[in-house]
This record gives structure tokens, sequence and C-alpha cells, in this order.
DNA sequence: TCTATATAAATGCAGTTGCATATAAATTCA
DNA sequence: TGAATTTATATGCAACTGCATTTATATAGA
């Protein structure tokens, strides 16, 4: 079966426009209040939930879903930039261990007023807490989420 | 009021990873079969939309929320491949009239049985009839639509 | 009417992404 | 063990994007 019916082309429209609206009106309000991409920030978050022991490149990349290359060079940038810091992986001389910098767990405190405002604006300010609940838990079936 | 509950936060990281996981999966499978980018869709379907009297790139700006450097040269990309056509505006000698080809037409065509496809596999699949009417409703009201 | 401002669209440049491939270490298995 | 394969990460290059600015025309105001 490969039909899909008017309301699920409608939602899949919906969720095109939505989140290309709802994506870049955040990163205008980070980039507006002098701070980096979202995706900076989302990386960083990963290191900062596993504390001291970091993160090998190839487990974020599956938690944060960007491709490979991509992860490379962000890692790379965000390196550069002071937030995280890359060791040497004992395990498999191939990797590296990605750990979080001071500055890194400092960037994260400081953006986060500014991005929460901005989900507040862009999305908590139009839905009930109940419509809320109910978008995350249909967002989370398409990606195979309970 | 600025603070987020913990409800809109996760409706929003949902929001993120799942229309990432949506979209780059049904654009892998269009050009799996051999088609262009989703954009192009997009923009040669409004063009159809309207029939033979065609769109100004500002209008299609608007209806795409494509940038304005983005769509100046995406519609020079489609042009290039003959999708489309410019054609002179008479009421306003800046702008141009854009009108979908014979060409644009047919790939709209060849492209929507790919793409129907992709978004049952990836979205209606995954979703009841109740939910996606749900999901549509609730995208709906973040770009403040119904 | 003539100048100032606003709008429509295009473009040079720098930064980012995607693709393909390279490099290097780990694993498999003959 | 050693060659073949797989996995982890990086990178050259081309295409794409964002930003700032340019070009061209339209509109408003003195």
């Amino acid at each position: 079966m490969d039909e899909p019916s008017e309301t699920t082309v409608r939602a899949w429209a919906r969720l095109v426009k939505a989140s290309h609206a709802v994506l870049s009106a955040v990163e205008a309000d980070l980039k507006a209040a002098g701070f980096p991409p979202l995706a900076w920030y989302d990386l960083l978050l990963e290191l900062e939930r596993v504390g001291g022991e970091g993160l090998r490149p190839f487990e974020l990349e599956r938690r944060t879903l960007l491709a490979q290359y991509n992860l490379s060079r962000l890692v790379e940038r965000l390196a550069q930039a002071g937030y995280l810091e890359r060791r040497p992986c004992p395990e498999d001389g191939r990797g590296s261990i990605l750990v979080l910098t001071r500055a890194g767990r400092a960037l994260l405190r400081r953006m986060w007023p500014a991005y929460r405002a901005a989900i507040e604006d862009h999305v908590g300010r139009r839905l009930s807490e109940r419509e809320a609940e109910q978008l995350g838990r249909l967002l989370g079936k398409l990606v195979g989420q309970a």
C-alpha cells in the first residue's frame, strides 16, 4: 500500500512548513541574541548529558541524526572554538572521545535562557499543555518513539 | 512569560528530530528514484496550482518560505533545467512571471508516485487516520493556520 | 518634476553541506 | 598469521546557503 490519504498528505505538508517556520524562527532568535546555531547547542547538550566520560563521534552521530561528515566538521568547529576537547581513545585507535569543556558548559548555560524563550514563543505560546503533549506524542510515533 | 513547560520542550525536541528524520528519509527516497529534491517539487507545484497565469518570484517566496536569494537561485536552476519559463512582467519592469512548462508539469506527474509512496511510508504508515488529522491540526497551529 | 525612498530580483563572497573517497585502525576468516 | 573486509573518522571538491550589496524599477514627497 503506497497511497497516503488526503489527511496524511496534509499532515506531511504541514510538517514541512511548520518545522521549517518554527526552526528558522528559533534559529533567528538565537542568532539575534548573538549565539551560535542550534546544532552547536544540541551537540554540546548531548555531551553534557553523559558527563565527564564523553562520547565517541559515532555515538553522537546516532543521537543527533547528523551525517558522518557533517558531524566530523561540526566537531572540528566546536573544538576550534574551545567548547569541546578531543581526547585519544585508548580502546580504539581510530576514534576519539569528545568531552565538553568548561567553556562549553558555560555556553550551554548562557544560551538556555534565550533558547527556552524562543521555544516558548514559537511553540509553547501557540499550544495548550494538552496539545503540546499530543504533538510530542504524535511526532514521537514518526520516529519510532513509543 | 518565557518559561516553556517540560511538555513544550519535549514537543519542540521531537519536532526537530522527527521533521529532520522524516524529511531526510523522503528526500533520500526521491533521490534514490532518480528525482530532484523536494524543493523543486514544491516550487513547481505552486506554479501548477495557479495554472497558466504564473506567479511572481516574490509571491512564491511567501508560499514556499524560501529566502529571497535562495528562491532566486532555485528559480534559476529550474529555468535552466527547462521546468519553468521566466516571462517579463508587463506591469512591473523589475519582475518576471514564472510559468510552469510542459516539461515541468511532466516532472510533477512522474515524481508524484514516488513522492506519495515516500509520504505513506514515512508518515501515513506510522499514524492512524485520526492521528494524522490531529498532527496536521496541531502543526497548523504552530504556523497560525486554523 | 526631481529627488528620496522602497520594493523586486540578482549576485559576489564566504561559510556549510553532500558526495565520494581517503586514511587508518579493528575485525574476520582462510 | 596475514590478506580481505568492515568500521571510525577525515577531507577534496562541487553544489548550496546566508549575508551583504548591487541593479533596476516603482512609488512617495518636496
